[in-house]
DNA sequence: ATGATGCAATTTGTTAACAATTTTCGAATC
DNA sequence: GATTCGAAAATTGTTAACAAATTGCATCAT
């Protein structure tokens, strides 16, 4: 299979999917095409065209005349985000229990075991990393293209959410309940998966700060930053 | 605020929705860009921006030199898509009786009444079009625009696995199930609604004829083998 | 007829130039 | 010093020409 026209531009979208669940692109951030450009190596349409799906996937907003810019979700969008994720997710844990060869089972013991050396090591931009990943994993296990591409859109705007309501210093996915979950596996119980997922993202949620009038933005910080 | 420029394409992009709800396009046609350009009357850079939306959402398959044609979903995919509708429409349809206005009940009722009159007619078109607006209607009422859209996306893709594996003459809903899920409403009975709109997805699957032998394609190929 | 071959015509993909808008920055003014 | 204005620069949006690939069709040979 030779490399076909689209791969390019997956390749971008798949790029800043990470920087998104890795925290490494705050909310606001403008991603303008000549810098997208330098940064992938592209032509300026193969650029556009990824921002344009970004956008679809609502990770993006593209201003006109303005370029593009990392989403910034607001108060009402995280509340339905989470409220998708309290829907879905629980059952993708069922799911994942029940579809889970033993092979998968071993990549997510070693992926718990990557995550717990990074919390204990503070390594916060891995463990950041790590957290994201470990819901999509999870997603992937379940078997279902469909929701584990929702799952995917749900992980990475939450980062963003995170990023614009989050406090500072509090990492959003505690690795002990991640721990839990994986004992329901190894255990092969379903029903405690299911329920372990729903607190689990209940405690992620409220671990927010939504009711916090719309933070104008958070580019304040980058701002003292930049009259130092 | 001004017509920006995002509105045309996002209104071709509806309009293919519209069209593929309504079964007036078939999974498989080919939708050429001087085809899409003559329709919409619109230049060629929208079509295709438009083209890519909506292989992102994995209505069209864009091949590479080829161009796009209408998704046709594998059996597989089909069994995802009812899986994920499963999941969560009656949520949904839970949310939506919770959070129901009267406006918006009134015209729920409206449109249940516009929807039995197709069928006692036989109107075979605008029954199709009204019983799939029908379960959009209620993801717009529950008011999370997540599962808005995800509900959004997965009856547009069923309309083409009804396409695909549904028998011919067979209309995708039951008008009267839909109105069971109505007459929930009126009573404001949320778990009742949820528990009908479990059985009506059951249902719509269950008519599908997914164990088929993968219809590869009605294609002219395939009759002439069939021929020899 | 059937199938293969090659050339034209069509269709899709890419690039680059051009147009339109916003941003930047400095000078002029108060 | 702050503000306003305007031109230059930079950025985004659009168009059109060009390149590459596929499709259609006529021709030819079997």
């Amino acid at each position: 299979m030779q490399t076909t026209d689209h791969d390019e531009e997956k390749a971008i979208v798949d790029h800043v999917y990470e920087a998104l669940i890795d925290q490494r692109l705050a909310p606001g951030t403008k991603l303008s095409e000549s810098a997208m450009c330098e940064a992938f190596g592209v032509g300026r349409m193969r650029v556009r065209r990824a921002l344009l799906l970004l956008s679809n996937r609502q990770l993006v907003d593209l201003v006109p005349n303005r370029g593009a810019y990392v989403a910034r979700p607001t108060a009402k969008q995280a509340r339905d985000i989470f409220q998708a994720r309290l829907l879905i997710e629980p059952s993708i844990a069922r799911f994942a229990v029940e579809q889970a060869s033993t092979a998968q089972l071993k990549r997510l013991e070693a992926h718990l075991l990557k995550e717990s050396a990074a919390h204990q090591s503070a390594n916060r931009g891995e463990a950041i990393k790590l957290s994201g990943q470990f819901h999509t994993a999870l997603a992937e296990m379940a078997g279902n293209s469909v929701l584990e591409h929702t799952v995917k859109d749900l992980v990475t705007r939450s980062s963003l959410i995170i990023g614009m309501f989050g406090h500072a210093g509090v990492v959003n996915c505690r690795d002990d309940e991640h721990a839990g979950l994986v004992q329901a596996f190894r255990s092969g119980d379903a029903n405690l998966a299911h329920d372990l997922m729903a607190l689990h993202i209940t405690h992620i949620k409220d671990h927010l700060e939504l009711n916090k009038t719309n933070q104008p933005q958070r580019n304040l910080t980058e701002l003292f930053k930049k009259l130092k």
